[in-house]
DNA sequence: CATTATATGTCAAACGTTTGATATATGTCA
DNA sequence: TGACATATATCAAACGTTTGACATATAATG
């Protein structure tokens, strides 16, 4: 591949010229522009990025950390972090954490080493030191790790509220609710509060019931609503902490030979555009995944440049009523 | 950032010697090897891969070039590219095109000027002559350009067949068949001449519906579908090219008032997670997306290396059979 | 003792850029 | 005329590694 070097040899000028040209600095006539812009193109010239980022120690690269990419919501977060970040001149380093702590931990070690702009923590498997000592801008969705790391979340407890309130208004009288585990740090445990004190509020009967949220089984759900409506059959009233967890619902309700919303009312949660695949469609509460990933790479480039930069992001979410409530 | 300089001068050796310790090379004292990596402990020393990338002309990166990873068969693939990737200590940027032509050249170039190591084209917008002179390992997916670049795909024409016999051997006698822009040159429509072939040898009557295969745009699946349902109401058997239209199907059906698969049969094609979430379970000709991965990462890293590797990679599907059948 | 193999370490060039310091014209304005 | 802005170019250092060439010390061998 060519130089640099090779060019300035060709044009008949420095490769101090060549660079100046490149990068718009300095005083340059046109006639020597353009005769080093032709050389490039006889030359097939592409200046090495790699080069250029060890100068300027960092590589325009932003890494995106996700549990797996072939989980719709992370597929549709990674899609619009991809889109924001071609948009700003960045390039997305795709990392699935598979849940692994190791993993995750190398990803970030190696991210380091490459010296990305930033990382887009979507999964958080490890304790709070380690994102705290990384000295690296630094972006989580849906935690809060502590004061200095800005984080972005849906308003998971208007979302939860949103939900619990609608299965209500609908005339439930015993709800479901089916969540992650709680006891993990994750602000969409936020959801299950809401419910439960919206439960309260109302004195409505309810069973709440905690899967490992493992991302990859899903044949789980499947074992676990039929549980459900085995154990509850008077059960008029489903509130899914994500959409995959409703579809599940969805499908056990239609084997139970319950009809949706007829008898039970399911609703989920995320507003993947998989909601709509399905007959009825899902109703769920959107989390704005386009503005989540708009957010983290404007936080991250914020970061970067020294700009200043809000810590506490939570962003509104809709409620999207289909036809399972 | 500590440097290696940094680590020779506190632990009283040259860089030279931290370089040899670190790849292993030369022979090093135990005691120096522990004494320097002591070191780089008490330093937080991380060797910048920048500059390592920089001399060895090359970045240990895969671009990965889809259409859109929100596309739940590109996200499976993403899925397995990074898993075989992060195996074999490369890296996967990712790369959506959303179809543009543009944007897939500008990403091209990019990954050139970064030295990745190869890539893997699940898009492919241009012309043939712009993939033939990138002069870079390169391996495309269910697209064949020449005689020169490799290709992966799974037998699109077995599964036609079977997909198509499938549904005469369940007794369907005016099939429908969904399918892309059979003008576009991929290999996909192999599943599409399958289908045909199948349909004459059997004397069958049928109806075949191109879409133009825009990944972003769902709804129009629903218009078609619901269009196909009305024009001939006497199908009573579907076969779409991928597992969302056949999703779509399913709805239409259910929404026309046949049942599925008393009145009409449905079956997909790709085999994603997806068709397990739906009730029916939806019966598809499942492509290997893993293998295909893992094929994909295998063939850049033996052009990289001079390996001698497979043109043509025509990998076998397997028909789920669910229940929509 | 000379020779050789083994073990350990140093030096400096190279990878392909960017950039500050410096030099040298040419033209314009007061 | 001097001062200044404009236009062009050169040189060399720097970014953080790797690596071939070379140097030295020690131990084993003939």
């Amino acid at each position: 591949m060519a130089t640099i070097h090779d060019v300035a040899l060709k044009a008949g000028v420095s490769v101090t010229t060549v660079s100046r040209v490149m990068n718009n600095r300095g005083y340059i006539s046109e006639r020597t522009r353009s005769k080093v812009f032709q050389t490039m193109e006889e030359l097939n010239y592409h200046p090495n990025e790699i080069a250029r980022s060890l100068l300027r120690k960092r590589s325009n690269v932003i890494g995106l950390i996700i549990p797996a990419v072939s989980h719709p919501f992370f597929a549709e977060l990674a899609n619009h972090v991809e889109y924001y970040a071609y948009q700003s001149g960045c390039k997305v380093l795709l990392c699935n954490s598979q849940l692994d702590p190791v993993k995750e931990k190398e990803y970030i070690d190696m991210l380091k080493r490459n010296m990305v702009d930033g990382i887009v923590m979507g999964s958080h498997t490890l304790e709070v030191d380690a994102y705290r000592n990384l000295h690296s801008p630094i972006v989580t969705i849906d935690r809060r790790i502590d004061e200095d790391i800005p984080y972005i979340s849906s308003d998971n407890y208007a979302g939860g509220r949103l939900a619990a309130e609608l299965l209500i208004s609908k005339g439930c009288r015993k709800i479901a609710h089916i969540c992650g585990n709680l006891t993990l740090n994750l602000l969409a445990n936020n959801r299950s509060m809401a419910f439960r004190d919206v439960m309260l509020e109302h004195g409505i009967e309810n069973v709440v019931i905690q899967t490992d949220m493992n991302v990859f089984d899903h044949d789980q759900y499947g074992r676990i609503i039929g549980k459900l409506l085995r154990e509850h059959e008077d059960i008029d009233g489903i509130f899914a902490t994500s959409d995959i967890i409703a579809a599940y619902a969805l499908k056990g309700c239609t084997q139970a030979g319950k009809r949706v919303p007829e008898d039970i009312r399911i609703i989920g949660y995320d507003g993947i555009g998989a909601v709509s695949w399905f007959e009825p469609e899902i109703s769920s509460i959107r989390q704005p995944i386009s503005e989540i990933g708009r957010l983290a790479v404007e936080l991250i480039r914020k970061q970067r440049d020294g700009e200043p930069f809000e810590r506490e992001n939570i962003l509104p979410v809709e409620l999207m009523e289909r036809s399972t409530t």
